[in-house]
Formats: structure tokens, sequence, C-alpha cells
DNA sequence: GCCCGTTAGTAACACGCGTTAGTCACCCGT
DNA sequence: ACGGGTGACTAACGCGTGTTACTAACGGGC
């Protein structure tokens, strides 16, 4: 049973539809503006079904010097735990939009930043046709030589100071609307920890949120209010006992889950309660969000739709369709549970 | 700046080291039993490095027959919370191995398990060289051709019945284990809570160490202390409602985390206490088990080396190398935290 | 009867590399 | 002087496809 035969050829399929090996691609690839005959054309199709024929990959990549392959860097900072949680819908959302485009998705992991040959090597030896690059270091070189090459490159994320294409979450919005809920909920003395230091451009953008949203709506911006957390839960645990070694706040906007996980372990130590004595917000929205105690109100990213749009631009830098924009700001939900205390109103 | 010419091909690195083409490709993949003088050698390194000269992939896939590419394949079954918490850590698993191995790595997303056509092309048209498929279902057909066919393919889970090469987690020892920790800790009357239905293989494996480490203890297996979870929490909760219903258990092994923590919600919404009034115990150690309340104790799965594990295996099919054992499982961890009731001793 | 346009298809080259079978020069021993 | 070895390379083919330029046949208009 076991078929060890040879695999068929274009050439094999030639000559069992008793034509050239012309005309067999000219049929299989539907090449416009060649006239065949609607027999010929059958005759063909029919071969190829008969002796289970598939083009092989390579050498159609050698032929067209194009691979048809997205390759999916994951240069992925400090803030694993985070960056996993979203990592498989993200690759969901590219996957599919890649296939549409009869796309394959190559994937490649760069621990080292210091090293990044690993990536640059998918493009110099043209095994990818466009790069979808995950979590940009602003000391990557390598990067900024492919943008000059014109390389297509889309970044999830921000690289400050670049002009190169992206895919990101609103974050300044996100922050906003989630610092907005708290202050429509009546509170006013409200703290922010932010997800990560301020080198980080997210951390930055969500910080500036908050603070919009308070000036807003006449609140003073209180940077004594203001603590930094590193995407580890540990973190917030150390922020949030500080912000109450001073003064407990009426509620806290944490920029990222899992810091706002030690938050709440912080207030419980200090035999308070969430929301009752200080209500919570997060952001992120990551799975578990909903099963700690009390369930995290949080702001939710459109994991899915971050990898279909990075895709769908890099692939329209490869075909040389000029994208309406070339920097995608996708928008936040927010998610209502109980940690802000909407259920005590 | 922007070097849009022409990228060098090893005729140019010939050309220019004054060598023939032959003899560039020697040097460059030190092809053994050639001899080849130092200084020519050393000549071709040099005009490699001055054009910066890379190999074009898919012209050496083409002249090799081999892609040097590993597919893996995803068919997540309902499971995909539990099975995207993992996901990151096993391909990394892979990733490494395969990078050490000169492997790249593809992805490739089967939404639609009656129509694998998408993974099948991969290997059709020669793409890759070998799969590790992730969530084997007992009515992929294609599955099993491949395998009649030769070709290279590793499970990540188990498919019962066949004899197809994988690499999954010991579920019956660590269920074993998980029980046995609570009986050590002095409880007797222990139910247990599925992760799924009996139509799953890992369900089954589960139940059965459950029920080992009880007789090998001399406690009595009794099925009205067994109920079936689904994946998600939601079953947890009627699940745990309906064994509180009957008599309260004064412990319980839930082989999923997640559904764990509808078990939780259940028990607190009784008004109960964990581990006061029953010791819980999880399984999978997904990443915020430690955040709930109280953290949960439960059986962590290796998840990066069951991803290393699964690559090396079909690496070794692939070279044509006689593996030790084709069918590889993995031990699992148990990580004590509080709902188990240890602190209260 | 001749020319030309159209239809249907093909020969031949290009893509960039791996590899087998061989060539050529040189030295060594007798 | 000559056969035989060896060290250092190279010519040429094969991998399987895409694509450009060309041809052969046919019909139709004048």
């Amino acid at each position: 049973m076991a078929q060890k035969r040879r695999k068929a050829t274009s050439a094999d399929v030639a000559r069992r539809a008793g034509v050239s090996r012309t005309t067999v691609s000219f049929v299989l690839n539907n090449v416009p503006g060649v006239r065949i005959s609607e027999e010929t054309r059958q005759r063909v199709l029919q071969a190829a079904r008969e002796l289970d024929y598939y083009p092989n990959a390579a050498a159609q990549s050698l032929a067209r010097q194009q691979s048809c392959t997205l390759g999916l860097v994951l240069c992925q900072p400090p803030d694993r735990v985070f960056a996993d949680a979203f990592l498989p819908q993200v690759m969901r959302g590219i996957g599919h939009v890649a296939e549409e485009h009869g796309f394959r998705l190559l994937l490649q992991y760069v621990e080292d930043v210091a090293r990044p040959d690993a990536y640059i090597r998918l493009v110099r030896q043209r095994h990818i046709d466009g790069i979808i690059l995950s979590g940009p270091r602003s000391d990557d070189e390598q990067l900024l030589r492919l943008r000059e090459e014109e390389f297509p490159v889309v970044l999830l994320g921000q690289l400050p100071g670049s002009d190169i294409p992206f895919v990101d979450v609103d974050n300044v919005d996100g922050a906003r609307r989630a610092t907005e809920h708290l202050i429509r909920l009546g509170y006013r003395r409200i703290a922010c920890i932010t997800n990560a230091a301020p080198a980080y451009t997210a951390s930055q953008q969500r910080l500036e949120g908050y603070r919009r949203a308070l000036e807003a709506h006449g609140l003073h911006y209180d940077p004594l209010l203001v603590r930094y957390g590193d995407f580890r839960e540990e973190s917030g645990y150390a922020a949030m006992t500080s912000l109450l070694d001073v003064q407990r706040p009426e509620a806290v906007f944490v920029a990222s889950d899992l810091v706002a996980f030690g938050a709440l372990e912080a207030i419980k130590a200090r035999g308070l309660q969430v929301p009752r004595d200080i209500a919570v917000v997060g952001f992120d929205d990551v799975p578990v969000a909903r099963y700690v105690d009390p369930p995290l109100t949080t702001v939710r990213l459109p994991a899915y739709d971050l990898g279909a749009n990075a895709a769908r631009l890099v692939l329209q830098l490869i075909t040389g369709e000029e994208p309406e924009t070339t920097e995608v700001l996708l928008q936040t939900t927010l998610v209502v549970r109980e940690s802000c205390g909407t259920h005590l109103q």
C-alpha cells in the first residue's frame, strides 16, 4: 500500500495528458491571456487528478522568486507571561489571513536580541517574503537595515522614532476609558500602577491615557499616586503596598492584569476588601482575569484582529498594493466585572 | 543606500574567488572527503563574506530534496483555553530543538477537522519534512494515510489504537500523585471531577490515576463521587454543586485547573471555605493557578519539554536514526500551594 | 493564390544550488 | 622513462517549475 513511488511531476502530468509541460503549467495556474481549448484543459486537470499531482513548493519558489511565506518573529521582552497569553490568538489571526492569500506562516523565536541572525537569515535566504515582528527593540539594527532595503516588515507593537509600519492596540484610549469608568463610578482619588518601566512605549501610553482621563474630568494628576510595575505580579504587590503606606486611594488603575493580581494580594494582605475599600481595574483581560477574586474589571485587547491586521498589512506591502494606512491602532473593550465596584452602586 | 541590487549567488562568489561553483559549494557546506587547499578555502570564505552571500533556500531545498522545515499542525479540540495557555511554551521547545538541527518551523492551524487539506498539501508539496501534530482526531483519515506512507509524524497527545509515535504527559501518574497527596494529608472521602468527557483519552487516564491512588491506599473507589467536566469552568461549577447536593466530600481532585476554578466558585457559593471545609487539587498549572483564591495546588505539565521531545523525535524519524522509543511519556510535577490545605496541618 | 490574423500549443531558457564523474598536474618509486 | 598514485579542483547534469518567444495550422478576405 505504502506508495513509496516517486512523486508525480508536471512532466508526468504532461505526458499523461499528451501535451507539453508548458501547457500543464498554463492550465494549473490559470494563466490569464493564454488560450487553451476546453478539451485540453479538462484532459490536463484529469491527468493531474489521476496522478495525485501537487506542484513542488521549492521549485515554485525558485521559479517564481517568491516563497509565499510570512515570517512571524517573536522577540519577546521579559513580559513573557503576558505575551504568551495572547500569542495563540494573534497567530490564529495571522494564520487565517495568510491562508486566504495562499501564504504560509513560519515561526521564529529570537531569544537573544543581540544576535538576531536567525531571522535575518530567513530574509537573506529568501525563505520569507515578509516579516511580522512582535516585540521590536530599538537596539535592533538589523531591523532598521531591512527597512532601508524596503523589505516588507510590519511590527506588532510600536517602535518610537521609526517609520516602520505597525499594528498595535490603542493603549492611550484603553487606559483613558478604564480610568474614566472609575471616575464615572464616583471615585476621585485614583492611583495608577503602570505595567512596566517608562522605557516601554506601552507603559508610557497607558499612563498618558490615565492622565488624560483625569484632566478631562477636572481631576488633578498627582505623580505621588503613580507607581511603576515591571510586568510581574510581585511588582504589583510592592507598588500597591507603597501606595497604601502613603494614603489609601479610592481606586487604582493597574495597567496590566498580572500586576493587578499582585495589587489585589497586597490589598488583601492589609485586611482591606476589593472593591468595597478600594476599586481596581486592570488591563489586558488575560484569560484568568475572570477567575480571580473578585473577578477583575479590565481592558480587553483584540488579539485575533491584531494578528489579522498585521497579516493584511504585510501582504499589501508584499504585493505592492498601497495600504490606506501603515499605522494601525485597534480599539480595546472595557470588560466590566466586579473589582471596580459597579455592582455596589 | 538601499541595496536593491540582485542578491549574490554562489556563481558570483565563485567568480570573485577565482574558483568553480562546485568548489564554493564544497567549501561552504564543509563537504567531508573532499580536499581543498587551505588557501583556496579562505579565498572562498572571504569572497562569500564580502558579497554578503546567503544560499537561496528554495534552490537548496530543490537540490537536496529536503526542505529542512518542520510542520506544526494545530488541530485544537474545544479546550482551546487550556491548549492556548501551553502552546507558546511548547512551541519554544520545538523551536529551539529544531533550530539546533538547522530546521525551521512552519505553523498550520486546522480549524475544520473534516478538511485537513491544508496540512496535507504541505506534505504533498514537499514543503515540510515532518509533522508534529497537536490534538489528533481519530476521524482524521489523512493522518493514517501519511503514517502508511511512512511520512515522519509525531503526535502531541495520544491517538488510542494507532501506532503513531507520540509525546504526551503521563496523565495517569500525575493524577495518581495529586490524589495521593490528598490522601497523605489525611482526607478519606475524596471526590473527582474530570477535565472532560470520557471520550477524551486524557480524561480517562486522569480518572484512572485517581482510582489507582485510592486503591493503592485501601480506599474504596466510589462512582458516586465522580463527575465529568467539559473543559470549561461552568462544568466545574455544576459538577461541584452536584457533589455538594449529595454529600460534602472532604477533598476533590479536579483534573483541570479551569474546571477547578468553577468548582471553587461553587464551594464559595455554598458559603464553604477552601481548604478549611473542602480541599481542592487541580491539574495543568495554568499560569493563573497561583493567583486565584486560594492559590491552587495543581499538577504542572512540562510544556517546553513536551515540544522539545516531539521535535527531537520527529527529527530522528526524518534522519532515519532509530529512536530508543517512539512513545514518550513525560512526568508531571505536583505544585503545592494552599487549596489542598497543606498549611493547615 | 496570397497574405495576415487568430487559435492552440511548444521549445528552450531561467531560477540557484548539490553532486557525480572526471580532468589535470605533480611527485615518487623502480 | 614510465606507471600509478594523490591532491586540488571542475564540467556537466539534475532538482521541478514558470515564462518568453516562437511555430504550426487554420480560416478568411481580397
